[in-house]
DNA sequence: CGTACCATGTCTAAACATGGTACGGTGCGTTAGT
């Protein structure tokens, strides 16, 4: 019997029942890791083949594979695209089908007639759900959209947290993690979550040189929305517009209406058939603009959107990537444009800062506490006034503090010797390490608005790719490339930089993927540099940009000597 | 943290200033009631 690594079996097995003449380099790479049952996190863009992996990579291993998507609308995309070639069955199991389909569903995957399985995180938490995966011995757990694990886990889905445990239960089969943004921190935090075990790493190239860069900074509100709204007006259609509220949507929306133009808003407060109207109209080009919260985007695979525009800043760079990644997937010139104003990053910074605090972390650890042996995150939450999220949410914080285990049946229970104040205590510190993370990354939002070089080598340095400015697409590179005000643009937070005393002439390098020690911060890592100056993303303070001069010059960082990962 | 909105108060009249307050994004699953 032939190997089943064997790349001519995977190209085959792409070609007879995909119809795929050809594998990119990526993507044999990645089937090949995951059929010889290697953990592998792939990193591509959308349109590069992804799903692709664990598609072709099914059918050459034993038992059904199963697919954690976050949209149940992902996952009949998903299913409707297999359907369409001879591939083999695919079902879903959520709450938005008939108990009947369900039924069939498992009886299809417990008699090896489905291949596929996709289900969300949520489902992964009922026991039932994680009982007869186990009994089916699936060989393959896919995570697609794994960026949500980062993303979402630590508050909004946070059973995304979870989806180690349930691996762990349904028999440990090779993980394979699929994200179509992610920068080096964002992957190690999915390896780690996901307790991948010696992954493999395929990550394709971020640059999309075709989609043009720019910011537009205001101080005025009204100036801002008037050139939102021109710009929209004026750019080459179609286009996408992010709002950072339900209200502002609706009203650019409205106001692009008034001038003629289709335009359509799109938020999660809409009801389910309006959505999947303004989404249609968009796929099928009867809506030139769709203007949207961050609910929008996810699964949309239009390849001739000419622009996205940001009417407020994102939460992170990982975010407005992804957003702007949704423009010119045909190749041909596409624009991204920030209009920023610095007052407007309030709305973000309080969304980074929800967690639960110190007195529910301590409700919940009683609650587990109260129990002598392990008990079920449901019945914790049955006693208090607390949501099953904020449940689940605070036991995720209380057991990355050391003071909460989950055991082999997914139940919980306290670690012994740590009292619920203890615990709670530590599950805040890790919460506010969190906090701090969170804002460091809009801070790096802020950078990229403020940055005097060339914008492309900002975001492509984010996601660890070393780049030679001038890229000649971004505002900053076509205005000559003079650095036009080389003051006032230290990042937000930068803390100690600027007014060194330059006795030290040759300032030390730390190249990006050092491992450093700030006297203050603690330890990080260097995530780039420009100029004279470094980004460190610190263990707990999160991103800081810190100046060469006042490093050399106050002897505050220094290298250390790299732990084991 | 910033903004929108409303009520109150103002050199008794209209318009404007001031102060308090509520609100702000992303989806799953479940359930009550037609």
């Amino acid at each position: 019997m032939s190997d089943p690594r064997d790349p001519d079996r995977l190209r085959q097995a792409a070609e007879e029942v995909f119809g795929w003449r050809e594998l990119r380099p990526g993507q044999l790479t990645a089937m090949e890791a995951v059929t010889a049952a290697r953990d592998t996190l792939v990193v591509m863009p959308t349109g590069a083949g992804k799903s692709a992996v664990y598609q072709v990579a099914a059918l050459l291993l034993p038992g059904p594979t199963v697919v954690v998507s976050p949209l149940i609308a992902l996952q009949r995309d998903q299913i409707a695209g297999l359907l369409s070639h001879r591939a083999p069955d695919a079902v879903a199991v959520n709450s938005a089908q008939p108990a009947g389909e369900t039924a069939a569903a498992w009886d299809a995957v417990q008699h090896g007639d489905a291949e596929y399985l996709f289900l969300s995180p949520e489902q992964l938490t009922k026991d039932e759900v994680v009982e007869r995966l186990a009994r089916a011995e699936p060989s393959l757990f896919v995570v697609d959209e794994a960026q949500c694990v980062a993303s979402w886990g630590h508050d909004f889905r946070p059973d995304y947290l979870r989806l180690a445990q349930a691996v762990r239960r349904v028999g440990r089969p090779t993980v394979l993690a699929l994200t179509a943004t992610a920068a080096p921190p964002v992957r190690e935090e999915i390896v780690q979550r996901l307790e991948m075990a010696d992954p493999a790493l395929v990550v394709a190239g971020f640059d999309r040189p075709n989609i043009a860069l720019e910011v537009r900074r205001f101080q005025d509100d009204a100036d801002k929305r008037r050139a939102v709204v021109e710009r929209a007006a004026t750019e080459p259609k179609p286009g996408i517009v992010y709002a950072a509220t339900r209200r502002d949507a609706e009203e650019y929306a409205a106001e692009l209406a008034g001038l003629g133009l289709s335009a359509a808003a799109y938020h999660a407060g809409l009801a389910g058939g309006e959505r999947s109207r303004v989404h249609d109209a968009f796929l099928s080009g009867d809506a030139d603009v769709i203007v949207a919260t961050s609910a929008f985007g996810m699964g949309i695979d239009k390849e001739d959107v000419r622009f996205v525009l940001h009417a407020s800043v994102p939460g992170s760079l990982d975010a407005y990537y992804q957003e702007i990644g949704r423009a010119g997937r045909d190749g041909a010139p596409a624009v991204a444009v920030l209009h920023y104003r610095p007052q407007d990053s309030a709305l973000q910074r309080l969304f980074a800062t929800r967690a639960p605090d110190e007195e529910t972390l301590g409700e919940v650890a009683r609650r587990i506490d109260e129990h002598s042996g392990p008990v079920g995150l449901a019945d914790v939450g049955e006693r208090t006034d607390l949501s099953r999220r904020r449940v689940t949410a605070a036991a995720n914080l209380l057991e990355q503090a050391g003071a909460v285990r989950t055991d082999a049946e997914g139940r919980v229970r306290s670690v012994p010797g740590v009292t619920a104040d203890e615990a709670a205590a530590h599950a805040a510190e890790v919460a506010e390490a969190r906090r701090r993370l969170e804002r460091s990354r809009l801070e790096m939002v802020l950078g990229y608005a403020e940055t005097t070089g060339c914008r492309r080598r900002f975001l492509l340095g984010y996601f660890g790719e070393p780049y030679e400015a001038p890229c000649g697409a971004c505002d900053v590179c076509r205005d000559d490339g003079s650095p036009a005000a080389a003051e006032g643009t230290v990042v937000e937070g930068a803390g100690d930089t600027g007014d060194a005393p330059s006795a030290h002439p040759a300032a030390a390098s730390f190249p990006a993927g050092t491992p450093v020690r700030h006297s203050e911060w603690g330890d990080g890592t260097v995530m780039s540099e420009e100029g004279d100056r470094i980004t460190v993303l610190f263990e707990s303070m999160g991103y800081r940009t810190l100046s060469l001069a006042a490093i050399a010059g106050k002897g505050l960082l220094s290298e250390r000597a790299e732990t084991a990962d």
